[in-house]
Order: structure tokens, then C-alpha cells, then sequence
RNA sequence: GGCGCGGUAGCCAAGUGGUAAGGCACGGGUCUGCAAAACCUGUAUUCACCGGUUCGAAUCCGGUCCGCGCCUCCA
């Protein structure tokens, strides 16, 4: 089986994800703040990384998955304050929040999914060694700051060498608190209790405060998996200014490199223009289900662009990836019939499905392993509807078939079909009845008032199904 | 301005030198009292534009036009 390889930002070059201790993957991937509902932007970055992890586990080597929760920031502080709410109580509303979102869209739980708030011992002392070694100074009010003129490489994964990091410019540091810097790059690494903070700070040895945005990763990363470890995802803004001081900070510290691959996904795009607030476009998941789509929907779509390029969302694709979703779930239960209550477990072998992996091993071609799955798909029909198929082969097939959609994330676990209304099966019982008396003209008078409710009556050999049309 | 990603059928989207995958939608067919679903089948002489290299280019080179992202706390 071919071994997957990916892109990897830092020497934009193709590298092979084989495990550097030789038996675990481990990755680091940025997690959300939770300070509101994830929009499906972040999602597609998280669905991405989910994908990246089924393959690597299907090409039989195991992984060490972290993600952390942003926890304490300036949005969950101000947004906690503004509701009168403890941190705590605040961030863990929503965190229980994405966790719902996830299991929804079928995404693996990381290994570890550690909270900045409960691992500031461990920034600290990463502030520490950094303080020892000289990279980073204390500044007159108590904040920490990295000297990034003393890390030799930085810019290396943003490209950014020879660049002029200046306060100029429109996306410059606002210098509010930050005016004891010593040059305008330079970031905070602990950040000086201010009034807004109200209640939220925590002492050091420079006094008390909070940690700086990046170094939460750092920390938790090395904690979780070591110096170096092999790879590190996020979405493409995190490139800079994120992953690059993560990479200052935590090399200066340790002395080693840290992770070996960098991994980033493109952004989503809502109708053809970026997601912003004063748009009103940042959609979440509960905005696809409101408007009656399966979250599986939502992957389908988020899947089925390259993620290294921008994806356009719009609601004709949710309803264009439902339609496509049907079909495999079609294929599945002919599959079951077939297999006649037969199971097989444990294939290892992909069958007909191999290329899908393939695509998928090849810089996760997503889109390129829907179109394989397709066509593997139509082989099967073929067979299916072509010949007898005996139950065990059925089986095989459908264990074959079920890995690949596995790759994908695909949940085809009969969704929760919401029973029709009352009234809505006892029309169409009648109608059932009508027809059984052939009483047709009866019976399409209640199909169209069926019809009229939403509802589509679909008719099988000896009965009918009611699905929402 | 710097760095990066793109422009392929009505829509979405693979394909980076060998003669255009796949999905959605649409047309035809099988099945069906009807309908839906499902399956079968058809649909780009052509890949933003102009030159060039080559036996051969959507794919390589040069130029032009257009879209998008990042450039200090946003996945």
C-alpha cells in the first residue's frame, strides 16, 4: 500500500507521513476558541485534518492526534465579561457546544485535546527557558515579549526573510499595550494583567497575567508529543503570524526542530466572498441543519474541493453533495440486501475501491478519490444489477465499500428520518389503500395533497416510504 | 508592493507532455397504474486570451487579462 504524502508548507515540497519514532504519527492541529459556535470554515480545516488522519490509519500506521482548545484570549476574557459569566463557565458552555458540532459530522475525537486555561504552569516555564536563553525580555509593566531579531530563522515558513515587519502598514500591530517593545515584531508571550482582564489572571514570576495567543501550541505541542514531532496543521492565516512564532519559540527553546511537516488548508469562501461577521455568512451547523441538510452533507461538500485551494460554499452545493450522499446510501442498503444478512469483518483488502485510497494518499485528493469512488461504484452497480451476486460476495463488497467511506468520514448510519406527521401517514395509508383497490384517481388525489405537506410518498414492491421532499 | 492559490461543460471539480475522471443538473431508456427512487445511457473537437517549444500541450516557456487569500492574535 502506498505510503500517503502531503505538501508540506515549510520546504513546499512533497514529504512522506511515515512516523519519525517509526510506530506513531503525531500531529498537532490548532483548535478553535471557544467563545461561540465554530462557522463550517473551521470545520472544513478540521474536516480536512480528519481525513488526513483515516488516512494514515488506514495505510496501517497509528496516530497521536492533538488539538487544543483556546480557552483564555482576549475573545473568551471580553465575551465572558460582557456576559457576566466566569471563564470557565463561559468557555465551557461552548466547548460542549463543538464537541456536539463534531460528533455531528462524524469527526475522530483527538487523542488529547488539552485547554490553554489548565496548562499555564507549563507556558510559563516555556517563557522561562526562553527568558534563559535570551529570546525573550520583561518589560516594565510585567509582559514577556520574544525577541524575534534573536531567532535566526524566523520567517522561514511565511516566506517572510528579508521582509520588513514594521508598525507601518494596514495590517500592523495596534500598538496599544505593546509600546514597550523593543522592536515592532516582537510579540508577547505573557501578557500583564490589565482592568478588562477582571478576574482572569494568573501569577508568574513576573507578576500576574495571561499567556500570549501563541504560546499555548508551543507548549501543549511539546508537552503532548515531544520536541519534535511530525507534523502541524491550521488554516492558512495561521501561517503568519501564528505557526511562525510557534516555531520561533519552541526551537529557541527546546534547541530541536520542531514539527517536521506544516500542513494548511485554504479557507473557505461563503457566495463567492470571504466569511466576515458584517456579512452575515458566517454559517454554522446549525444553520445547514435549519435549513433541513445532514451534516454528512457539509463534509461531503467540504471534501470535495482540494484543500489546498480555496472552496466556494453555497447552498446549491449542500443540496448537490445531499443528492450524491443519497446515492451511496442507495448503494449500501443494495449491498445489505445482497448480502442477506451475511458480514464480513476485518477485510483488509480494498477490492474495487483501492484507487480511492490512492487519490486520497496523493496529497489528499479529495476530490479526485470522490471521482475514483464513483467510478468503483458503477462497477459494483453493474455487477449488482447485471448478475447474481451471491451473499458472501455481497458481503465482501459492502465491508470494501464501507472502508472507503470510511476514508471520507462518511456516516451513512440511517439518519435520523424524522417520522412524517400523523396526519401526513394516515393520508398516505389511505392513499396506500386507494391504490391497493386501484382506485387511482383517489389515490393521486392524496398523493398531491401529500405532496403539498413536503413530503414525497416513495412506493416499493409491497408498500411505501415517506421522505421529505 | 511582497508572498501564495486559481481561471477546465449550465454549476461544482480532477487531470501538470500522449490526445478531457467524477458529482449535481438536464435529455433518452429500463422499471412503474401514476410518481418518486434506483439502474443503464447521452451531453466539452475543447481546457481565460495571445505567441512559442514539441511528432504531440489543458498540461512546458514568454506575455496579456481576470478572480481570490495572507502580509501581527482570523481555521
Amino acid at each position: 500500500m502506498k505510503t500517503p504524502v502531503l505538501f508540506d508548507t515549510l520546504t513546499r515540497s512533497d514529504q512522506p507521513l511515515t512516523p519519525d519514532d517509526g510506530e506513531t504519527f503525531r500531529f498537532y492541529c490548532c483548535g478553535p476558541t471557544v467563545y461561540g459556535p465554530a462557522h463550517i470554515g473551521n470545520f472544513r480545516t478540521f474536516l480536512i485534518q480528519d481525513v488526513l488522519r483515516r488516512v494514515i490509519e488506514a495505510g496501517g500506521v497509528k496516530t497521536k492526534h492533538v488539538r487544543n482548545i483556546t480557552d483564555v484570549d482576549d475573545k473568551t476574557i471580553r465575551q465572558s465579561e460582557a456576559e457576566g459569566k466566569s471563564l470557565n463557565e463561559f468557555t465551557a458552555y461552548w466547548l460542549e457546544r463543538f464537541h456536539a458540532d463534531c460528533a455531528a459530522l462524524n469527526l475522530l475525537p483527538p487523542h488529547v485535546e488539552p485547554s490553554a486555561v489548565e496548562h499555564i504552569p507549563s507556558q510559563i516555564h516555556m517563557i522561562e527557558q526562553l527568558i534563559d536563553k535570551g529570546h525573550a525580555y520583561v518589560a516594565d509593566d510585567g509582559s514577556v515579549y520574544y525577541r524575534v531579531s534573536s531567532f535566526e530563522r524566523y520567517g522561514r515558513l511565511s516566506n517572510l526573510q528579508g521582509r520588513e515587519i514594521t508598525t507601518a502598514g494596514p495590517g500592523a500591530a495596534q500598538s496599544d499595550d505593546e509600546y514597550d517593545r523593543e522592536s515592532a515584531a516582537d510579540f508577547a508571550l505573557w501578557k500583564a494583567h490589565k482592568p478588562e482582564d477582571g478576574p482572569n489572571a494568573w501569577p508568574s514570576p513576573w507578576g500576574d497575567g495571561r499567556p500570549g495567543w501563541h504560546m499555548e501550541c508551543s507548549a501543549m505541542s511539546v508537552e503532548y508529543l515531544g520536541d519534535t514531532f511530525d507534523l502541524h496543521g491550521g488554516g492558512v492565516d495561521l501561517i503568519f503570524p501564528h505557526h511562525e512564532n510557534e516555531i520561533a519559540q519552541s526551537e529557541a527553546a527546546t534547541g530541536k526542530p520542531f514539527a517536521r511537516i506544516w500542513f494548511h488548508s485554504a479557507h473557505l469562501m461563503v457566495e463567492g466572498s470571504k466569511m466576515s461577521k458584517s456579512l452575515g455568512n458566517l454559517y454554522t451547523l446549525e444553520d445547514v441543519r435549519a435549513k433541513g441538510f445532514d451534516p454528512m452533507a457539509l463534509r461531503y461538500v467540504m471534501i470535495s474541493g482540494h484543500y489546498r485551494q480555496s472552496l466556494n460554499f453555497t447552498w446549491d452545493s449542500l443540496k448537490a453533495a445531499q443528492s450524491a450522499l443519497r446515492r451511496l446510501q442507495q448503494l449500501d442498503a443494495d449491498l445489505a440486501r445482497a448480502a442477506d444478512g451475511q458480514a464480513v469483518s476485518g477485510t483488509t483488502d480494498w477490492g474495487p475501491f483501492e484507487p480511492v485510497y490512492d487519490a486520497l494518499a496523493d496529497n489528499l485528493n479529495t476530490p479526485d478519490a470522490l471521482g475514483r469512488l464513483f467510478t468503483a461504484m458503477h462497477e459494483v452497480e453493474r455487477q449488482l444489477h447485471g448478475r447474481t451476486v451471491g451473499a458472501e460476495e455481497a458481503a465482501l463488497l459492502r465491508s470494501q465499500f464501507t472502508q472507503a467511506l470510511n476514508l471520507f468520514g462518511f456516516s451513512l448510519a440511517t439518519d435520523d428520518q424524522k417520522a412524517a406527521p400523523e396526519e401526513i401517514q394516515r393520508l398516505a395509508q389511505e392513499r396506500w389503500d386507494a391504490k391497493q383497490a386501484r382506485d387511482f384517481a383517489r389515490a393521486d388525489e392524496l398523493r398531491t395533497k401529500v405532496t403539498e405537506h413536503g413530503w414525497t410518498i416513495r412506493d416499493a414492491k409491497d408498500g411505501y416510504e415517506l421522505v421529505r421532499s
